[in-house]
Formats: C-alpha cells, sequence, structure tokens
DNA sequence: AATAAATCGTTCGTATACAAAGGAATTGGC
DNA sequence: GCCAATTCCTTTGTATACGAACGATTTATT
C-alpha cells in the first residue's frame, strides 16, 4: 500500500480495517480458483476442526454471526461443499457436514492458508510474529 | 471475548478479522447517538484533514473503493453531514464539502474517535502500543 | 480537429456484518 | 400436562466490500 499521509489522524480501528482488509484480500485471491470465499474457507476449516456441528455451534466456535451463517452455509449447500442433516433428537437443529468433495480437497485448501499466512508474515522476524499474534489475542 | 480452543488452527486472517470486529463494534456502538457509521465517521476525518477533495481522491487518501464510497457519499448527503459541488473546471467530477452541522460537532466527533482508541489501547504499555502501530503499519 | 485512451463517478451483482423480529420446536416451572 | 421462557434458525433491512461494466467527459495523439 502507497504511504498515507504522516500527519492524518492516527486511529487503531482505521490501520486494524486496513490490515485486515489487505490480509482478508490476499487470501481471497488464493481462494478464488476454489469458487470458495473467505468465509466459506473458514467454515470448512472449523468443521474439519469438529464435524457435524450445528449452526449455532459453528456460530460460537468462529465467532460468527448467525445470522450472516445462516446465508453463508445455504449457499455452501449448494455449491455442494457441505451436507446438511436433521438432527435425531432435536427438531429445530441441523447438523452441518463437510461433503467429500471439500474433504477430498482438505489438505490443500489448508495448504492454502498457512501459505496465505506465510506470506502475510514473511517480512517479520520470528519475535515480532509472536508478539503481533499475542497483542491481536489481547486486542481480542 | 471468550477463549477459542486452543488447538484450532492458527490464522491471521481470522485473528485480524476478529481484532477488527472488535474495535469496530466498539467504536460504532460510540458513533451510533450521533447517527453516523464508522465509514462515514472516516469521511468526516478525511475532510478536515482536507475539505473540497472529489471522491476519487477521498478514495485514494483513505483507501477505499470507489464503488462503495459512492453510495457512502450519497447517504451522507442525504443526511446533511457534507454537500456536493460540481468542479468548476471538469464536469466529471464533483468536489466535497463538509456541512455547518458536521463541522459543529467537529471536535466531539474526534473526540470519540480517542476516546475509542484509548479504550481499546487501555490494556497495553505505551511500547505495545508503538509496537502493535509499527507493526500494523508494515503489514500494510 | 477527429479519434483513441484515460478518468470520474455510478450502477450492478454477489458476499458479508449485524440488529431486530419472527416462526418452529423444546424445555422448565408448577 | 400446560403455558411461559428459551433456543435454533431464517428473514428483513441497512451498510459496507469489491470486481466489472458503463455513460459522460477530458486529455493525449496524430
Amino acid at each position: 500500500m502507497q504511504k498515507l499521509p504522516e500527519d492524518l489522524p492516527e486511529c487503531l480501528v482505521f490501520l486494524l480495517g486496513k490490515a485486515y482488509q489487505k490480509a482478508h484480500g490476499d487470501f481471497k485471491k488464493r481462494l478464488k480458483p476454489y469458487g470458495l470465499t473467505n468465509m466459506q474457507h473458514l467454515v470448512l476449516e472449523g468443521l474439519w476442526y469438529q464435524n457435524g456441528m450445528t449452526a449455532t455451534e459453528i456460530s460460537k466456535l468462529l465467532r460468527l454471526d448467525k445470522a450472516t451463517l445462516s446465508g453463508v452455509l445455504e449457499r455452501m449447500i449448494e455449491t455442494g461443499w457441505i451436507i446438511r442433516e436433521p438432527h435425531p433428537e432435536d427438531g429445530r437443529v441441523h447438523r452441518i457436514f463437510t461433503s467429500s468433495k471439500a474433504d477430498s480437497l482438505k489438505y490443500q485448501l489448508i495448504e492454502e492458508r498457512k501459505k496465505a499466512n506465510k506470506k502475510i508474515l514473511a517480512r517479520f522476524s520470528p519475535e515480532e510474529r509472536e508478539m503481533l499474534r499475542r497483542l491481536l489475542w489481547e486486542l481480542i
């Protein structure tokens, strides 16, 4: 990104937003060939972490708004990345599973995330990376 | 935010997103009484930094997509925060100025940003703040 | 001056983000 | 068992985010 004026008022919200925008945009380009959005990739990683979660569980694990998640899941079902099955004991609930299409690309997709992270962090020393990680965690 | 599982795969894009979400949400609440969104506040700060910019100039200064900015400006005109005037020398261009309504709240609104930043950074030492600032800048 | 190339801003399509409200199903207190 | 409170998920409305294409206009080229 080109330089911002030095005397532009300092704002962490702005800085975080732009840093996120950049990281998000990099990852987005990587995922485009797969026809996946960042959000959809995140949901897949969540399900590979623990398959068969309900929408609410996914929403809590990944800190996603459930209203947003609703539409994301719907599109992922349409495009065959996930499968939704009714819960045997609770009629309100559906459980979400990765599809075989998703599973067959699992290690490749996880690799894309790792490469994206590596690229973003390339310019930092190991100490700086750890520091950034810690500071962001404390923010959250 | 409640703890995330320790063994959830590490992803900086995710961390940045959540940190941004949190900071953005805090600021959003502060701005709500004014009827301003974060984006609209950002545009005002940009114009207070340099009044009379064109949409393209604002977009470059603040790294906003021009398509997004178009709608933002339209809503800000409707709600009386800014004024748009045709450029005397270039028929394609309009120049954007803050309204008197915006200017009368200028210092109050700037103060809200400062308070939001202070709150976010409250838990950090001055060294940590500077480090975070530097690391984010390098990311961008 | 006439045409091509570039610029400015808008519009469109798709994907979030999130508050608020609502329908369906389940659970808890009595 | 019954009704209220709760839970799960969807829907609606508004505000971004951003790639792509487009009309109006200006500048560059010849």
